[in-house]
DNA sequence: CTATATAACTGACCACCGGTCATTACAATC
DNA sequence: GATTGTAATGACCGGTGGTCAGTTATATAG
């Protein structure tokens, strides 16, 4: 009757079925948090959870499956905290700044964006591909509309905007994902290097020319 | 006394043991062109060369710096060739367009800059990544020259362009790594999705952006 | 021309990976 | 209590990157 599957018992029901897929997609996100994508091994997780490997493969067909979904609640779970820090009549760097500091808060949505389409979605199924492309199409358009009415764009214009700080986002945060440099005796040539690629200035910067550049451009298309 | 190597001679001298790792690195190259960074294998490397496994291991520490190392050298090919199409006065469409295409137009670069900091960078020595970081530096610096003049920007105006024209081909072009959707029955909303992040309208229309609003922004700083 | 020292080269070996599937064990139904 | 469907298991598979004791080609000294 209870609603929790115990990790010793068995999930018969869909529903307990469904909730089991969830305590696993948890305990990834935990453990994913802490040890990062390459590190991430399908055998040790299954240690985490108290199952075994094999069981978790009933509930996702391969590993970049189970990546491929927590990227997608990463995504909703993002998007939702991102519009309600948006406001009416936002300045196009107040708007990039929310965008850089609510997607940098979140651990595993920037990392699984960056191995979205070149490590995730290889090895997936095209129908689970597909309608995770879907998901990400609701997104956009949720993202849009609040941006339409923050930064006082049309639709289109809004569209062209948040598709466009994504492919900023991948780009600009990309410096974060080397290796930690710290306290190595570093040459001041690539110590300079490093801190000319600091990321939240890279994209805010841009996004702020880009987004000017996209208003700019519908006044002299008329 | 051949300066040439056969696969059955040993490699005695530093100058044959040079000219053995550049055989090494050409036919990774070949093989990597094949079938991609995924799929490359080190065994399968030694046995398209007709080495050992191990003896791969004398001429990189591991698998992560042979690909620097081809990127390394994708980098200066490619900006040689870029450097080379470049000319006077170019309007900012023209440049960009010039650095999409002549960036696409190599197999082994963009695989590899995408791939650089999040993969190929960590499980490489220190010493080595900041050699590279130099390599990197020096080519940044043979860019700006040219682009400085190509576009009629100052020296620290060019920096900034081709610092940012790094960060946005690695956003852009994410969409072309993901798996090939070719020839699938795709809905239709998901089919004009991937139209829409096309990489070379989605790289040369931001690329513009950028350009002017650098340039813009110097005039209203006087 | 031969003996010796050097180090380039080898490949069996290691610990691990993602993924499979015959077998087991349990909960619901009869 | 017996039957049955299926969730769960974990030994197993073919592969990976990387290691290193041992082999052997070769430059050189005698």
């Amino acid at each position: 009757m209870s609603s929790v599957v115990a990790i010793n018992q068995r999930a018969r029901s869909a529903e307990q079925k469904a909730l089991r897929r969830r305590a696993v997609l948890e305990t990834a996100e935990t453990y994913f948090l802490e040890v990062g994508y390459e590190a991430f091994s399908m055998s040790k997780l299954a240690k985490n959870i108290g199952l075994a490997k094999g069981t978790l493969y009933l509930y996702f067909q391969t590993r970049e499956e189970l990546f491929l979904t927590l990227y997608e609640q990463s995504l909703i779970r993002w998007s939702q905290v991102f519009i309600d820090d948006l406001s009416d009549a936002m300045t196009s760097k107040a708007y990039s700044q929310k965008l850089f500091s609510t997607a940098s808060a979140d651990g595993t949505f920037l990392p699984l964006l960056i191995r979205l389409e070149h490590m995730i979605e290889h090895n997936v199924a095209i129908p689970r591909l597909v309608s995770s492309k879907q998901v990400f199409i609701n997104q956009v358009e949720a993202l849009a509309e609040v941006t339409s009415n923050s930064l006082s764009l049309s639709k289109a214009q809004a569209i062209e905007v948040v598709k466009t700080m994504g492919v900023l986002l991948i780009g600009a945060t990309q410096g974060d994902q080397g290796p930690s440099l710290d306290h190595e005796e570093l040459p001041e040539d690539v110590q300079d290097l490093i801190a000319s690629f600091s990321s939240e200035p890279l994209f805010i910067k841009n996004a702020v020319r880009i987004i000017e550049g996209i208003r700019t451009e519908a006044l002299s298309n008329i």
